[in-house]
RNA sequence: GUGCUCGUAGUUCAACGGUAGAGCGCAGCCUUGUGGUGGCUGAUGUUGCGGGUUCGAAUCCCGUCGGGCACCCCA
């Protein structure tokens, strides 16, 4: 058989992994659902001019052509769609008429970026997105709410502790104009790299890529340097001097996300005025968040509010959401092994066969505890009880039921539970496992490796 | 797309230009139709692919495909 080759930045599973997913893909809508939002799903597929940011032409989009088209055949221009906010904001313009604003909505979907893939980055992934989108105008409290829905979602889900860092785009924007900069976009886009290469050539680059004065890069890099757990950064932000209209209301909005967020979530966000990034078309707000312990693998989780994503002639839908990045933050989870699954595998039983004539008896077994709500699975072959409850450790199902042999009509049947090795009597009409047994547990995996010795 | 680096068993990795190996995993047995650990036995490779140099290539050279990382950008 020919060698396959796995697909770089296309991600696959294993079944074990998959759990993990699959517990944050549940718990992700539970929170969401919990908080309001209902749930939608758009195509694949936009027009490629649709997704464009600014007119410029975008490399990350894979585009979409039949393997078949002639020559003269019209390119539909058709390409996948990088994330779920534009294709949200055209659905929004398309169905309009017909939908409730503000309109709360969930959306969990793949997206594909034609990126070089690395850690945590791929061209194949699952976001789940949360966006409220009003007609003509948007209640600035919902900024407030997506950080609150956000942080709750992160403290959930059985992971590191995620700081949810906020800032501010006006504040940003009227800061740098403030400072006599033309080119605010560039700043940011320069502000960005701090990390990377520290401040002394960053503002190098300010002043060779901006055209900014030497006390005007300092000034963007201290702002830069801003961060607080609290509503403290507008002193701090006002001691450096710059006076624009647009900061100003950048830093009553930026107080207001943190000190809304904080009070209804105590210490879930930070005001981080390092926080540059984020997609063009974010005009206000604007999230990212770091795994504490796994920073450099970038945010998790991001978003903004945008104001002019979906306008038609006249009518106007700003917006505001904000995006968990489902498979980067599994692969952070399964590449450092921080969270582990009691099984790979749904069934909480497997029914012994003790030979293939009595199969009937071992699905009969399984199809009472089935209608009693109970996952569980019969044996595939009735080979000698080792080995059927070997199949069952190695999956890690818990417990191994015995149907009585028809030859010792005395006996009854048994249910083994495999941790513990304790068999007893049991009825498959009304023997009930622990709750904590019926579906795969997901937890934080124990740093001792002690820990791990007694649940063999 | 640019640069760097790496491709050997299912997997993690060895092997100076000289007979392709080990750990883990897998299968069987010790083991009684009831699995942990232990012991014994066994199976598995076009050394990614193609070409070149050489008496001889996993090893050196060229090409190609694939993986990883960095840049770019972002979840």
């Amino acid at each position: 058989m020919a060698k396959i080759n796995r697909l770089s930045g296309f991600p696959e599973l294993l079944p074990s992994g998959r759990v993990i997913e699959q517990h944050i893909l549940d718990t992700a809508r539970e929170i969401f659902e919990l908080h309001g939002f209902l749930s939608l799903e758009t195509r694949s597929v936009e027009p490629i001019d649709h997704m464009q940011r600014n007119g410029e032409i975008d490399k990350e989009i894979y585009v979409l052509r039949r393997l078949h088209a002639t020559a003269d055949e019209a390119d539909p221009g058709l390409g996948l769609h990088f994330d779920l906010t534009v294709p949200f904001a055209r659905y929004v313009l398309e169905h309009a008429a017909l939908l409730e604003f503000p309109l709360r909505r969930y959306q969990i979907q793949k997206v594909w970026r034609g990126e070089r893939p690395q850690e945590g980055r791929f061209r194949e992934f699952t976001q789940a997105d949360i966006d409220v989108v009003g007609k003509d105008t948007l209640a600035f409290h919902h900024e407030v709410e997506m950080a609150v829905v956000m942080s709750t979602l992160l403290a959930t889900l059985p992971i590191p502790r995620a700081r949810l860092q906020v800032n501010n785009r006006k504040l940003a924007e009227g800061f740098y104009l403030g400072v006599g900069a033309a080119d605010t976009q560039g700043v940011l886009r320069v502000i960005d790299k701090l990390d990377k290469i520290g401040p002394d050539r960053v503002g190098a680059l300010l002043e060779t890529e901006a055209g900014l004065t030497p006390e005007a890069a300092a000034k963007c890099i201290a702002l830069a340097a801003i961060c607080t757990p609290d509503a403290t950064f507008v002193d701090q932000v006002r001691a450096l001097g710059v006076r624009n209209d647009l900061l100003d209301q950048g830093l009553s909005e930026l107080s207001a996300v943190v000190t809304g967020a904080n009070a209804e979530r105590p210490g879930s966000v930070v005001a981080d005025l390092r926080i540059a990034r984020g997609l063009d078309y974010y005009t206000g707000t604007v999230y990212e968040t770091q795994l504490v312990g796994f920073e450099s693998v970038g945010s998790i989780s991001s978003g903004g509010r945008y104001d002019n994503l979906a306008s038609d002639e006249g009518q106007r839908y700003p917006g505001v959401g904000i995006s968990l990045g489902v498979s980067r933050l599994v692969s952070i989870l399964l590449a450092k092994d921080l969270v582990s699954a009691s099984r790979a595998v749904p069934s909480a039983v497997l029914v012994a066969v003790t030979d293939e004539l009595s199969r009937p008896a071992s699905e009969s077994v399984a199809r009472r505890l089935r209608e009693r709500g109970i996952p569980c699975e019969v044996a595939p072959s009735a080979d000698k009880f080792g080995k059927q409850i070997r199949f069952a450790d190695r999956r890690g199902i818990p417990y191994v039921w015995f149907p009585a042999t028809a030859a010792d009509s005395t006996e009854g049947d048994t249910i083994k539970d495999i941790r513990s090795g304790d068999q007893v009597d049991a009825d498959a009409t009304n023997w009930q496992p622990p709750l904590d047994d019926i579906k795969p547990r997901v937890f934080a995996t124990p740093d001792s490796s002690a820990a791990s010795k007694e649940s063999w």
